[in-house]
RNA sequence: GCCGGGGUAGGGUAGGUGGUUAUCCUACGGGACUGUGGAUCCCGCGACUCGGGUUCGAAUCUCGGCCCCGGCCCCA
């Protein structure tokens, strides 16, 4: 009876290992250039943390349990939950702004589907303490920074703004559940579903017009104009139309004017506030969101007094799955660049002597550990991509020499086993290889 | 939870209307080959997802489970 691997789940070999440390180390050094420095929360919290924030239906998709000291705890399915609780815990007097990041797994039960796993990967920021259209601007520019840095085609950052719609919901006394309903629907883009609900509200015929209206817009700021002219009326609806617009003229002094407006994303859940992001790939099927995010006032769930904070995720998982289905050139290091093969037995215990000493200079370096013949041996080097061996024979060393074999020509020269570390070092310096 | 398509050596595959020993590539072990023949050739190793049913006989037909792929629901 074979073992298997739980429903949903992954193992990662070593080539899909390197090319997600690559985006892992591309995605950390963005991170950091914009100041953002590294946390790590635990893999299993309270449960408490997680239905708090989203109610106790989600417990149904959670992984949670009783340790034997009868606490209620879960395995995280998210990870801003988390990190808020992390900043109530820890850093409430700390000087603000944080910016803070993180990379770790979480899990759901939930029907594995493409690009959606029982334990997948998140890789995200929150700003917390700075709420202004600036750092917005600045985190959807680390975004747009951090696709363009990893070579993503047909990539569309999509902004909006939730407080033109929950302005205008308000004004029709539409707040609470109600107003998150109409929110979903929009999300949804379920517009049978939503003009039905907007008669049950009884929602007047004007506001109702411009409802339709607002969430079909989407383009780049020519449409900025039009949405001013359908909501002027409505104070708050026109405030939160000029933050937009703020946050947009930031973003473009960022360097970022590639952007989509787009008043349709809705983000059903209450605690956000104002704006919000979603980047999507096309040709990702029915998981094309692979990043998103915005304003929110999650910590006052809590408890925590009132503070708002920003913050946004990459999909690891849906990021590495875009790049492979895009072709992306993913660099993927050679496992070793110099292999050390003893000719014969006799010549082992100086293989490992030699092996060392190219180690001890950084050259990333094997040797033979079976006890095969050297026919062998070569074509194992050969299969790892190595660039050279070093033949190691009894008859060469007399003379103080081995033997340093080019993989690529077979080209072979004799060099002093002394010499052999720093002259290896030299070759792969200069063809660039490390 | 629902719908559709799948599951054959470690990896990649052929076979599928039931009938000798299940195909090929690769990897791995050995040999031709005692110090450079990473080539070639030969030999070996190794698999029908699991369980029930139909049948003289099932990888093949059928039912169910598990898992994978895609979609619905959901998506913090």
């Amino acid at each position: 009876m074979e073992i298997q691997r739980p429903r949903g789940t992954r193992d990662f070999l070593f080539k899909e290992m390197k090319e997600r440390k690559y985006v892992e180390n591309v995605l950390r050094r963005i991170f950091e250039i914009y100041g953002y420095s590294e946390i790590k929360t635990p893999i299993f919290e309270e449960l408490s943390l997680f239905t708090t924030k989203s109610g106790e239906g989600i417990k149904e998709q959670i992984y949670h349990f009783q340790d034997k000291g009868g606490r209620n705890l879960a395995l995280r399915p998210e990870l801003t939950a988390p990190v808020a609780r992390l900043y109530l815990n820890e850093l409430q007097k700390s000087p603000k702004p944080i910016k803070m990041y993180y990379f770790g797994s979480c899990f759901r039960y939930e029907r594995p589907q493409a690009g959606r796993f029982r334990q997948f990967w998140q890789f995200g920021c929150e700003l917390v303490g700075a709420k202004s259209p600036g750092s917005e601007a600045e985190i959807i520019a680390m975004a747009a920074h951090c696709v363009e840095e990893l070579g993503l085609d047909d990539c569309e950052i999509h902004i909006g703004n939730l407080g033109i719609l929950r302005s205008i919901l308000a004004d029709e006394g539409v707040f609470g559940e109600k107003q998150d309903q109409v929110m979903g629907l929009i999300d949804k883009r379920d517009v049978e579903g939503l003009k039905s609900l907007l008669k049950d509200l009884q929602i007047g015929s004007k506001s109702r017009n411009i409802l339709l209206k607002l969430i079909d817009m989407v383009g780049h700021r020519e449409i900025l104009s039009d949405v001013e002219e359908l909501i002027k009326d409505n104070e708050n609806a026109y405030k939160a139309l000029k933050e937009l617009e703020e946050l947009l003229k930031s973003l473009e002094a960022f360097g970022f004017s590639d952007y989509i407006i787009n008043l349709g994303i809705a983000r059903g859940l209450d605690y956000y506030t104002g704006t919000v992001f979603e980047i999507y790939v096309h040709g990702l099927g029915a998981q094309k969101q692979i990043s998103g995010g915005g304003t929110y006032n999650l910590i006052q769930v809590f408890g925590g007094e009132k503070v708002e904070s920003t913050g946004f995720a990459f999909g690891f998982d849906r990021v590495m799955e875009a790049l492979k289905k895009q072709k992306a050139k993913i660099p993927v290091a050679k496992t070793v660049d110099v292999f050390v093969a003893p000719i014969k037995e006799d010549t082992k215990l100086k293989a490992f002597e030699i092996a060392q000493k190219l180690r001890k200079v950084g050259i990333s370096t094997d040797v033979d550990l079976t006890g095969r013949k050297l026919k062998k041996v070569l074509s194992h080097a050969d299969n790892l991509g190595t660039s050279y061996v070093i033949l190691v024979g009894a008859r060469d060393l007399k003379d103080g020499k081995v033997t340093v074999k080019n993989m690529k020509t077979g080209a072979q020269e004799m060099v002093d086993v002394d010499d052999v570390a720093a002259e290896l070092k030299n070759k792969l310096l200069q063809t660039g290889m490390i």
